[in-house]
DNA sequence: AGTTCGCACGTTTGCGCAGC
DNA sequence: GCTGCGCAAACGTGCGAACT
């Protein structure tokens, strides 16, 4: 058995010793991996069950007790003492604490007592601890990631293209070779490429001034020799606007 | 019915020891 | 020297049995 993916488990399926998969409508042995589909009757021993109380009968039959597994991993994936484990089984076992004293060599009552409490006290620790990283987890999760924003004039942009800067950057990276105020090296052909290196082709041109089409060419080709198809985009995907004569272009805010 | 007693258990506190 | 762990004693509380 893969210890990690065991162990991955939430606390409660740790205890059942099985996981169930909603997509698949199947229970899992978190020991074999076992599946037992849900809605399926399987026949165990000269019982038939249903799958939920098929695959605990399984757990029961094939692997025993969960709770021996557990208490006997290692400190480093429990946590527990060998005196720890010690008296928990004792504990699960139902014995009494006078007993348990006796058993372990001449401990008083007093402190099995004082194990007790401290593993109550590890319990409460535990429980607060999930509940501070299942928080953690949460907040990373519904942190919105951080999107590039289109300008409000763009055109052709839908969810489909929603980019973060992270991979603004890396695609900027990958066709401005010589760095971002280099050369385009290659015009994309996917959409979302596009957009981004149009974006921050537009970014060299200044927002407020008219430019004639000879000018937006000349500038276009400072950074790609194709100024034509730069040209058509940037009037296709709304980044930049035109008069009806094509004598005068700016950039769209 | 109310009180007392013994017991079990939870909790607090302090001490000694080992490892870093 | 600090920290964690194991141990034990002391104290407080709840509960049932025995007693008045």
């Amino acid at each position: 058995m893969k210890k990690d993916w065991f162990l991955e488990a939430s606390p409660e399926n740790l205890s059942n010793g099985y996981v169930y998969h909603k997509e698949k409508e199947t229970y899992v042995c978190l020991f074999c991996h076992e599946s037992f589909q849900d809605g399926v009757i399987y026949p165990v021993g000269d019982v038939l069950l249903e799958a939920k109380r098929a695959i605990r009968q399984h757990i029961i039959d094939a692997h025993g007790s969960v709770f021996d597994y557990l208490i006997r991993l290692d400190k480093k994936d429990s946590g527990l003492s060998e005196i720890q484990r010690e008296l928990l089984t004792y504990f699960y076992e139902g014995v009494s604490d006078q007993e348990i004293a006796k058993k372990m060599d001449a401990k008083s009552t007093s402190t099995i007592r004082n194990h007790r409490f401290k593993l109550r006290e590890k319990e409460r620790q535990a429980k607060v601890f999930l509940a501070i990283m299942s928080l953690l987890k949460k907040k990373r999760e519904d942190e919105p990631d951080d999107f590039v924003i289109f300008h409000k004039g763009a055109k052709m942009v839908d969810e489909r293209y929603a980019t973060t800067n992270k991979e603004k950057e890396k695609i900027l990276s990958t066709y401005f070779k010589e760095g971002l105020d280099g050369r385009l090296s290659i015009f994309p052909s996917k959409e979302k490429r596009k957009l981004i290196v149009l974006q921050h082709m537009i970014s060299r041109f200044e927002s407020d001034k008219m430019y004639s089409e000879q000018e937006v060419n000349e500038k276009i080709k400072e950074m790609y020799d194709d100024f034509a198809t730069i040209r058509r985009y940037f009037i296709e995907y709304g980044f930049m606007d035109r008069n009806k004569d094509g004598s005068r272009y700016w950039v769209k805010k």
